[in-house]
DNA sequence: GTGAAAGCGCTAACAT
DNA sequence: ATGTTAGCGCTTTCAC
């Protein structure tokens, strides 16, 4: 059976395709008889409007677009999830893309994206696509197009809304409790060296540093890539010299921090503190469970959907509110990774 | 700046709109000259065809719908992972929804989805839906409109592809782990208890403690909903009888149920062994890491979208290849939440 | 080599 | 109260 078309119902009564469409959508101008006759049947046989046709019409389709980074990564799971709720209950529907840190992927997907499919989009950049700053089709996009908002990995030279971490305080801040607990030989291991995120996160961790005085050690810093061996380089860090904290920039780093030094026998805390970001379920269950940075993912995607859809229904006014970043603050959830406060 | 479109291109040149969209199509019948300088003003003015006039012109746009009952769950994050994988390599995009167990928000999102926004579906049912057995909107969709897949949450009466976990064998597997290794006691502890994948678990085990005489005593089982307090069903339970063995349903079970056991200075596995689903990296990362039995989330969303595309791209052969249920084993990931073989 | 016209499914302004 | 027409943006016959 194919799908029932408006016109299929029209000549099922002999009436015209406009009467058909008044009755359904229960127009005043319709004769109560003609219109309940013509409903009954429309629901008997299941019609439901084409939304192609309407969105065609309407030049709007009630649904946007995310590009996450990589979705087996938990924040951005969370940040989705936010999404959806908020999107949900404005009536949005989601169609969400994973870029997988791509360049590439990133931009077909824009290219696709950006053409009618949807209202609006909801962007974190991939790694590759902030560390050579190719942001000229968002740029375009912008210029152009549909509202965007952009979150967590940024760019300045994109002039839309943002939704971003207070990346910066959220490495001074776990830095300094660190310090604050009686640490003083403190590594920084970052899986995301090339982002804005790590970039920022590493300059709050050297902020920290510098305000008590303690020499910047590069040395204590690890960035390692996707195809590197996070032990032999915990190896090389360990030997040089006699660390007692560990700050990891991603939850699983930080989760495979804890488990390296649990197989070298040194304990956690007492010889070595660690703290993580992302305040996921791993953090929480891993022993001793991680202290770690939230970054608050859910709320992040609300906002950021909020903002998205606020945009685009007043994408009809004629003035248009400035761009707004918002600053999403993170707090240090306290669990057994880490010591006492002295 | 206002979007582009074909008309507007053909304003700018004083030829036709079909003119332009056969020089920009490349079309033979158009002038070398002409269409050199068609589509070099189209490229320098960013334009593209709009998807909603070709969807609709086509009836077909290429996407995907897909519904998950829960994007929290490890397990349908590695589905999604696995069909946007694949429908990304065979040019199609994912729009995801999330029926939050929801009888209600499933339908909507359905009744939106079969309305001319995706060329087919991939679905797993809701627990609400499971256990009402609810399922006359997927029948009506099945039956006039849209191909569609079900995966993991199934239900008989929908007559349609399916991808499946051999879940009876997996509860089968899992119980007779434990026997073989020593345990005696067992319980089984499901959050899930109302679905298809609940109860097939749950024969299994059955099957399993049969084969060898072993009285099956429901005390032993844990049923539980979300606002249950696992950590007193843990005692009742606990209290019950000697319990040597808990096989939890799902991951996030398991690993409480492994906290709650440390937390009252049971040995895992030496006083109590351990065996999870969903081999994700909880499981892995928690100590003793868990022995889980692997779904293989990834697969199944692959297999999902290719036998999808499949039926989506053969929908206008006259010979539809009967419906298939493809059954997927799982893998007993043995990992230090249980005793050694005897 | 170019253009006019039809049509995808629908709605809305404008007749009648 | 019902029908006609135009048009959303595009492709595709079919004329010229």
């Amino acid at each position: 059976m194919k799908k029932i078309t408006l016109k299929d119902i029209a000549a099922h009564f002999s009436v015209s395709v406009s009467t058909a469409s008044k009755a359904i959508n229960g127009s005043h101008e319709i004769s109560v008889g003609l219109k309940e006759k013509i409903q009954k049947y429309a629901k008997q046989k299941h019609y439901k409007p084409n939304r192609l046709a309407l969105n065609l019409l309407n030049k709007s389709n009630k649904t946007i677009g995310v590009i996450v980074p990589n979705i087996l990564n938990y924040f951005f799971v969370q940040v989705l999830y936010g999404i959806e709720k908020v999107a949900n209950e404005k009536g949005y529907n989601i169609i969400s893309c994973i870029s997988d840190e791509s360049f590439e992927k990133e931009s077909k997907t824009l290219e696709f994206l950006d053409s009618g499919t949807v209202d609006g989009l909801i962007v974190s950049l991939s790694e590759e696509t902030q560390q050579k700053k190719r942001v000229k089709a968002l740029m375009d996009i912008v210029d152009n197009h549909i509202p965007i908002v952009l979150f967590d990995r940024v760019s300045d030279l994109v002039n839309c809304d943002k939704v971003v971490v207070d990346d910066f305080e959220a490495g001074y801040k776990s830095t300094k409790y660190f310090l604050d607990t009686g640490c003083k030989t403190i590594a920084l291991v970052s899986p995301i060296s090339k982002s804005s995120v790590g970039k920022l996160r590493f300059e709050g961790y050297k902020k920290a540093l510098s305000e008590k005085y303690i020499p910047f050690d590069e040395n204590l810093v690890v960035n390692f890539g996707r195809n590197d061996d996070l032990d032999v380089l915990m190896s090389l860090l360990l030997n040089h010299a006699p660390v007692d904290a560990i700050l990891g920039l991603d939850e699983i780093t930080a989760v495979k921090i804890l488990q390296i030094l649990k197989l070298r026998r040194y304990r956690v805390p007492e010889d070595i503190s660690v703290i993580g970001f992302t305040n996921g379920q791993l953090s929480e269950f891993v022993s001793p469970a991680l202290t770690t940075v939230s970054q608050h993912g859910k709320y992040i995607g609300e906002s950021a959907a909020k903002q998205l859809i606020e945009r685009i229904e007043n994408s009809k006014e004629e003035t248009q509110s400035p761009f707004q970043t918002k600053v999403v603050k993170t707090s240090l959830v306290v669990r057994g990774s880490t010591r006492e406060l002295l």
